[in-house]
DNA sequence: CCGGAGGGTGAGCAAGCGCTTAGGACTTTG
DNA sequence: CAAAGTCCTAAGCGCTTGCTCACCCTCCGG
């Protein structure tokens, strides 16, 4: 267990935004404790004790532990919209650019499933400040999403006769790889990413 | 907030399985806490109150608050899996039982949103001897999708190259139409149900 | 060599937690 | 009508929680 961050990530994920250098190890320690148990099963002497410092240290780099959730998940859903923005404006036919969308946001959730799922099931626990801001970025997303499907309907490449509700499935279908996702298992992100590509390419391809 | 249970469900959930009536009171109180605010942050006082009891009364009915949330997966479990069974092993062709299947399943999902919330996103919550039985009732709905799936390919009406994935990919999409189903948005569980029983079988349909 | 700033600790506070206990009010039964 | 059983409560115990505070290092420019 104390390896996991290091294991999951193939030994590279920077966080480097964050700093100072305690800063990161005390986020890093609370992401990898916030997935495993929960944010409020978590405390914040389990959180100071992995990063290997004293319960107090927490309180030097951040006000309260709900700043830290905040901050994971701020910097998270940028993460995420980016990538599904990368691909909604990209190059090639919408049916390329949905196939790169769910690809590389399915492989960032299953190769990062530790802080994906704080990320994305720990949001009731943000403050309701935070929380607002946070489900702008996801609004975001969703529109990244749409865009694709409207513009592959427009095209005549897509059949899909519900946008709004095609556009929620996708993403819920993407999003919930970091509940299941094990990295015991066998699938590699990688092969995750295929495999969800291909379905949700049969989910809205026009019936030739 | 307070008749927000009976609202969801129209107004009929029995829960009749669970007596005395006060064992029931708390239970489905527990229930709403659970879904609102998560296990770990609902306190044994909230769940009491909202049942209109003090707080000893729990300790009446139910050994330890961890005893009640076993019991809800438990009883939710059971149901999920027998819509599950009754579709897989239903009359009609794979693709009708399939459709049945998705389309009953996330309608429960979707009516029950407060409950399957709870039963399927507060596994980690329970004690390791309780979380094992519930983890083999959900290998069997898993199996239970994967016959009908298996059934399909083998009578040439689907194409599924990763059938144990595409398992995987069903399940997660219906099950994760709890987490973001809305009883005060704009579509009834049975439009849901419709949307994803389309979507799925476009997944699976074999290329004519 | 000094002094102050930034990063850290040990001890601990007030509040809230899950759960227990002693006992009381009703209802059912002989 | 007493005895027994059922259901519930008021009070509170022992512990853990998020967070604070007084103090202590170590580094560094003058």
């Amino acid at each position: 267990m104390d390896s996991a961050g290091a294991a999951e990530t193939g030994g590279y994920q920077p966080w480097s935004e964050v700093t100072p250098d305690a800063a990161r190890r005390l986020l890093v320690a609370a992401v990898e404790t916030f997935a495993a148990r929960g944010y409020h099963a978590t405390t914040t002497r389990d959180i100071a004790a992995r990063a290997g410092m004293s319960p107090a240290a927490l309180y030097i780099h951040y006000k309260t532990k709900e700043e830290l959730l905040h901050r994971i998940s701020r910097i998270g859903h940028d993460k995420a919209l980016e990538i599904l923005e990368t691909a909604a404006d990209g190059p090639g036919s919408p049916a390329e650019r949905l196939a790169e969308a769910v690809r590389s946001f399915v492989r960032w959730h299953a190769a990062h499933h530790t802080t994906a799922r704080v990320v994305q099931y720990e949001l009731d626990a943000l403050a309701p400040e935070h929380r607002s801001d946070i489900v702008a970025l996801r609004r975001q997303s969703d529109a990244a999403v749409r865009r694709i499907l409207a513009d592959g309907v427009r095209a005549g490449e897509f059949d899909v006769p519900d946008v709004p509700g095609t556009t929620l499935a996708v993403l819920s279908l993407c999003i919930d790889v970091a509940r299941w996702f094990n990295a015991a298992g066998q699938r590699t992100p990688d092969e995750v990413g295929a495999l969800y590509a291909d379905l949700v390419l049969r989910m809205v391809a026009a019936k030739p």
